[in-house]
DNA sequence: CAAATTCGTCAGCGTCGTTGACAAATACAT
DNA sequence: ATGTATTTGTCAACGACGCTGACGAATTTG
């Protein structure tokens, strides 16, 4: 059985069954008494199609209730391993996999070099890896329902290719979801790395409850993933918060930032560095050797650091007179650095007159990965349930309730 | 009967009679048969909900199917004057004032100067212009279902007062929605303008069909309204597209920004009519008359003009860098004149790899009050028969032809 | 142990939507 | 003009769905 549907169910079963499967989703452990409750359902409507739903391996009893007058109840739940989706988060120099279930636990996660040869070398070494975490997490890989891959740069649904990818050699110019989907034979859904951060942080992060909010990266280069109402903002063509082109930090009419982008040229990695040098330091210092000297009281450092945070405070601000975040949460591997965010939280104020408030990510370098466990979720249940993951359970209780008076 | 349901409709019934309704409001006259063609429901089920739908008043005949082989069907369609809604735009020297039904087709419209005396004053002018339109309309007052305000400023849910509005004054002390809705008996929704007229393109503009996009509004300030996902974004504190605050045009960290916003003081009326007269021009001239000097090749003009056009220009550079908006519609009194969308469009490629197309907006200063028109149309819509507008039928389709497999 | 409470199932019933048949209406071919 | 094919629209019969009320089972409270 692949979907929740047999081939006579009518389409009332399936939206009293998608009701169901919701509540317990969102509740977690249940009685059937309390779905009832809780849709408006009969107790009788119920329990037929909580039957059903433990027949089709879809639910599965997980204990008793207690505490309550009466009789006891059996409470249901949810069966996660009744499908399992497949994260892979592709950086520059290393990629991450991992595997979760219904709920999104995670089964088994491994992070390794990124093949260096690219391409469909690339794909490859990520088919093998795949193999053996499907191994490791005991799940078959034919089981698998979906995969969900991050990858710099903008994709283009149209023709599977990333473009704009310059960390990740090769990966322009493949058909990267055909080619992963023949490897893995599942639906691939490919998705910017920071989009996928951004989620990540949505599910289970900083930017749980919100309904606005935007993920900021900062790494080798500036990039940035925005929920709006609750939902990922991805652009006409998928550009959307591609911060790099922002015309701040240089003369936006300067034809050289046309590659670079203005903004990443004077934020990014090699910026830092740049300036470090520049302000008289040692010119092959690493990012992380001029935070080291900052953390020694070295005034180049500082000074350097400094340029650096008050060019991220007015791109902050630009985003915040734009979008209206309730946050802004910084992510990456520098943007993530206490010293670096404790500077733009100085800077941010005497730019602008309403900062939106800065947290750090929760989740590290794994955000994209948990991002994409999250969009492997998401796509299970509506595929299985017809759920979209952001329409939460509150607005099918107030469907059903309707239904009653 | 005030909304779809009878007492004892089950859910079921009321599911399929949303769908027949969706199919008709998306397809306009048609047939029964086609209704079930179109929904999967059987033509007996769509007939018995087509009789009920006629009896309450909601569908009507409109004719009779024709070219086809066999015989001829009887078509229905939404009757557009079961209910009436109201849009009023209300800016600091004039406010409009329409009346629409439940298609959107405008019944009545005004325009006349605000109430230079504000606060309840307006509130009370504002309703005695009502009562004149509903006459006009031959719509009863308590027949209104809805009112939709436009005001400049941002709204506060929370309070139903206006935050920033500095062009209508004594906005921000009253609690506008409650006052409003007194006057008028029916529900108040208030709206930032420019997202209004944002969402006025959207309907039957320049935005039609697209899924993002961003409406600039250039006058005495400067504002955005800005469709993600083919949804309105107003942000964390409805003030998403506040661009009058984006740090450009001036030294951000000046703290005299703060009140007029940085971008505002550089590119807004005063700012064109003060670089007018910096130039060497006379002081004592209006927008009007700069452009009017531009026409006639005034040197001085254009260059103040072309000034005002660059950074406008790094606007919308900024902004297609965070949204990748598919095109950006300008507006206002200023932003829609040809002059200046033509040296807009001349710079816009030199400061961004990515310039996004600019369109002038359709509707040009109605373009409040016909989105106010749509978002009327919309509650009313989700109001009687559960369906958001900006879930268009296609979906249903999907759904429904799903529960025949 | 008795009373109160809650859980879970059974039987009966009404509503909803479908199916298949059939009369009515219309276009097309001869 | 006439007959045939096609489409519309309604009727009756039927099955699926969900609700109600009743009742036994299980558990807590006094």
């Amino acid at each position: 059985m692949s979907t929740l549907e047999s081939q006579t169910t009518s389409i009332a079963r399936k939206v009293t069954t998608q009701a169901v499967m919701r509540t317990v989703l969102a509740e977690g452990a249940i009685s059937r008494t309390d779905v009832a409750r809780l849709t408006g359902l009969s107790k009788q409507t119920v329990s037929e199609i909580v039957r059903s739903l433990e027949d089709d391996g879809w639910l599965k009893p997980s204990g008793r209730t207690d505490g309550r007058l009466g009789r006891q109840a059996i409470t249901y739940e949810i069966n996660a391993d009744a499908a399992h989706g497949l994260a892979i988060d592709v950086g520059g120099t290393k990629v991450a996999a991992a595997i979760g279930d219904l709920l999104g636990n995670i089964k088994a996660e491994v992070m390794l070099p990124t093949d260096p040869r690219g391409g469909t070398h690339l794909v490859d070494h990520l088919g093998r890896v795949v193999e053996q975490l499907a191994a490791e997490a005991g799940v078959a890989l034919a089981d698998l329902r979906v995969a969900v891959l991050g990858t710099p740069g903008v994709f283009d649904p149209e023709t599977g290719h990333v473009r704009i990818a310059p960390n990740v050699p090769g990966l322009e110019n493949i058909d990267l979801r055909q080619l992963m989907g023949d490897r893995l034979g599942c639906p691939v859904i490919v998705e910017n790395d920071v989009n996928l951060a951004a989620l990540g942080e949505q599910w289970r992060g900083q930017g749980a409850e919100l309904n606005d909010f935007a993920f900021v990266a900062l790494g080798t280069g500036i990039g940035m993933g925005i929920i709006a109402n609750r939902r990922l903002v991805r652009g006409a063509r998928g550009a959307a918060g591609e911060i790099s082109y922002l015309p701040l930090g240089a003369d936006p009419f300067d034809p050289r930032n046309f590659t670079v982008g203005t903004l990443e040229a004077a934020v990014g990695a090699a910026a830092i560095t740049r300036r470090f040098a520049g302000y008289g330091g040692p010119s092959d210092r690493t990012v992380k050797d001029v935070f080291a000297a900052l953390a020694e009281g070295d005034g180049l450092a500082a000074a350097a650091i400094e340029e650096t945070a008050r060019l991220v405070a007015v791109t902050i601000a630009s985003v915040g007179a734009v979008l209206d975040p309730e946050v802004v949460i910084l992510g990456g591997s520098i943007g993530a650095r206490d010293e670096l965010v404790a500077a733009i939280r100085r800077f941010l104020p005497r730019c602008t007159p309403t900062p939106p408030p800065i947290a750090i990510s929760r989740f590290g370098n794994r955000a994209g990965l948990i991002g994409g466990i999250s969009v492997a979720v998401a796509h299970m249940l509506d595929e299985l349930f017809g759920i979209p993951l952001d329409q939460a359970a509150p607005s099918v209780g107030r469907l059903l309730a309707v239904s009653q008076g």
